[in-house]
DNA sequence: AGTAATGATACCATATTAGTATCATTTGTC
DNA sequence: GACAAATGATACTAATATGGTATCATTACT
């Protein structure tokens, strides 16, 4: 089972670059230093942008800033970012097998999973990625 | 993220219906329990009996029956079998990130939560299930 | 022999993920 | 103001994974 798509992996790596970096980045440069394909890291980071966790400017000597704190910036963040929120405790068996969730034994055990995830994923950011 | 695939929900509830009765059925049968479409039930009893939880019987009268004990049918095994063994610790970032796995913060992180989630599923069986 | 079952396997349909292409809009520079 | 260099927005294609179907061979009871 993939936990991060590979939108998140890239994200990833670009944020890290961007980290290092701290001024405005044009996708151009990115690119030759992460060997990503060029529209789909635009996209990327463009999404990026939305979320709020990149600033960006247009035009002539344009390109992306982060905008948030590398500390501030988590895993599960990203993932919620291009994956979709990360819960796990969805009702495994859609009703057909526990009649009732509030007292579903498997509903507690798998949200104990997903807590225990999410903490570990949170703790995770790319300032402590970028210590190395 | 969906944790479990649909093949495994089947599976599972295909499984409850043969532990509760404990002799051999006819996919015809459980057919009509469940309200899952045949030919895909079909191909999912036979992955089942492949993997040694299910046995079978060909032949007028045959089915299929339960070959393991309903406590030692987990969750991961059918995961196993269904969706490829529960690994989640896989290197998150092919190699670009951290320059070697044995020091990687990442890694152990990842490990834990593998490990707790491992743990949590391995403890749901059919025959806990079965108790409701 | 006939029939009712599984075994094996190939096939089709749909959804998700990965990646591309294009045009509009903004902004600095001359 | 014209031009070039950047992002914004969006639509499209390709590859893969998942969900589901169809078919024929094989076995075994009657
Ligand atoms: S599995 Fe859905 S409520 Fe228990
Ligand atoms: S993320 Fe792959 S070794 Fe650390």
């Amino acid at each position: 089972m993939k936990l991060l798509t590979r939108d998140t992996d890239y994200a990833v790596r670009a944020l890290l670059a961007m980290a290092a970096r701290k001024s405005m980045v044009a996708v151009s440069d990115l690119v030759i230093e992460l060997k990503i394909p060029r529209p789909f890291l635009r996209r990327i980071l463009q999404r990026l942008t939305k979320a709020d966790v990149l600033g960006s400017l247009k035009g002539k000597g344009g390109g992306f800033v982060l905008k948030r704190e590398p500390a501030k910036i988590s895993l599960v963040d990203l993932m919620a970012i291009f994956q979709g929120p990360v819960q796990l405790s969805e009702c495994l068996f859609k009703k057909k097998i526990c009649p009732n969730r509030k007292t579903c034994p498997l509903r507690s055990e798998i949200s104990e999973i997903e807590d225990f995830a999410l903490t570990k994923l949170r703790s995770i950011t790319i300032a402590k990625l970028l210590r190395k």
